[in-house]
DNA sequence: GTATGCTTTCGGC
DNA sequence: TTACGGCCGAAAGCATAC
């Protein structure tokens, strides 16, 4: 049975959220940025709108240096907030999900699903349904969006791609290799700078020339399972399946410090915000961790990690300040630089799920 | 050899 | 000229057990 799989985008999600709360910023380039309060406009730009991209400003870019390229042209910075967006995102969600067989979030504003049955199969019955989530999404948050269909994850993620701003694009079965082939490697998902560069090297820029790579040659580059996925990934052929996200893996929380510092101690001092809102999401969604991470961001912006997984799970991390401390200290033995960013992982997470524990008891004296 | 568990890094948005 | 967040999930890399 060949599937019949979707994935949808919300176009330029946080700066169309702030547009659609404010209409009259329409037509300038919008910029949400994360402030990271080091200095006044410390911090990188997360979604850009796409007037704002005309200008060369896009995610991840220094505000200052956005702020530069839009000198001028009447720009508006917008603070980020993200709860405002995940409500948002929720809702979208939910419309979505009415619509189809299954749907698997992505991320904040993207979701993959699966209208195999749906659709009975037939894609023009499925770009039907595509055409309605993106007008229920319209008329319901006045949010556009892109969507792509495909026999694969990987292809209705690049079918999205190419549909962006605001399309809808279909690739039968049929019409993969055409549609893929010539699109360089870096565009398939799951395939990133790094992926690109060891490819490059090995003398392979496009889908095509992937799809017809030696699957044991990636294996000596890339490991088994990538190589396998690559490589079926490229002839449209992944059997990645579509499945409702469950419970989140892992929180975290990570701060800018004011000032780069080398001390262990005073990078555990700026954390207890971060480490008080760690537990109230522990408390409030009834979940215990057994693994503990200690996060640096080095002055020169690589990123060092120190865990600790303990045998049983702990459910208040306060519990386990001392752990932390020592993986804070394991850290600056060994980083050669200065910490500039701070963070606390949790994860091996699971949940009091109190059916379960109701279950457990039905039958106990 | 395979399975499993833990630590660390990577890539995406 | 430089400039620089805060998350998430996945998997590579390594060790151990069988």
């Amino acid at each position: 049975m060949v599937r019949v799989i979707g994935h949808i985008d919300l176009d330029y999600f946080f700066a169309q959220v702030e547009e659609v709360e404010n209409p009259s910023i329409k037509g300038r380039p919008v910029a949400v940025c994360v402030f990271s309060g080091r200095t006044k406009d410390s911090g990188v730009v997360s979604t850009a709108n796409y007037k704002a991209r005309e200008f060369g400003v896009k995610s991840g870019m220094p505000i200052v240096l956005a702020k530069r390229r839009l000198e001028g042209r009447d720009p508006i910075m917008i603070r980020m907030e993200i709860t405002k967006y995940e409500a948002v995102s929720e809702r979208i969600m939910e419309l979505a999900r009415s619509h189809v067989d299954i749907l698997e979030e992505a991320g904040i504003d993207e979701a993959f699903f699966d209208l195999t049955i749906g659709s009975r199969g037939d894609f023009n019955s499925a770009a039907s349904v595509a055409r309605k989530i993106k007008e229920t999404i319209l008329e319901g948050e006045r949010l556009t969006c892109s969507v792509g269909l495909g026999r694969s994850k990987a292809v209705a993620k690049l079918a999205s791609d190419s549909a962006k701003p605001g399309g809808l694009m279909v690739v039968s079965p049929d019409s993969t290799m055409a549609f893929m082939g010539s699109l360089n490697v870096g565009n398939l998902y799951g395939v990133g700078p790094k992926t690109v560069k060891t490819l490059e090297g090995l003398g392979i820029g496009t889908i095509a020339e992937l799809a017809r790579a030696d699957v044991s040659l990636l294996q000596d580059y890339f490991g088994r399972k990538l190589a396998l996925y690559l490589h079926a990934a490229a002839n449209g052929e992944d059997d990645d399946p579509v499945e409702e996200r469950q419970e989140p893996t892992q929180f975290s929380r990570i701060i800018t410090l004011k000032s780069d510092t080398t001390d262990a101690e005073e990078a555990m001092n700026q954390l207890t915000e971060a480490a008080d809102d760690l537990r109230s999401r522990l408390i409030s969604r009834k979940t215990s961790f057994r693994t503990l991470s200690a996060i640096a961001i080095l002055t020169n912006l690589s990123t060092k990690t120190r865990s600790k997984t303990f045998e049983t799970p702990i459910w208040d991390l306060s519990i386990v300040k001392n752990a932390l401390a020592d993986l804070f200290s394991q850290l600056s033995d060994s980083a050669d630089r200065e910490f500039r960013r701070v963070g606390i992982r949790l994860s091996d997470l699971s949940a009091n799920s109190d059916q379960k524990s109701l279950a457990e008891y039905v039958g106990e004296p």
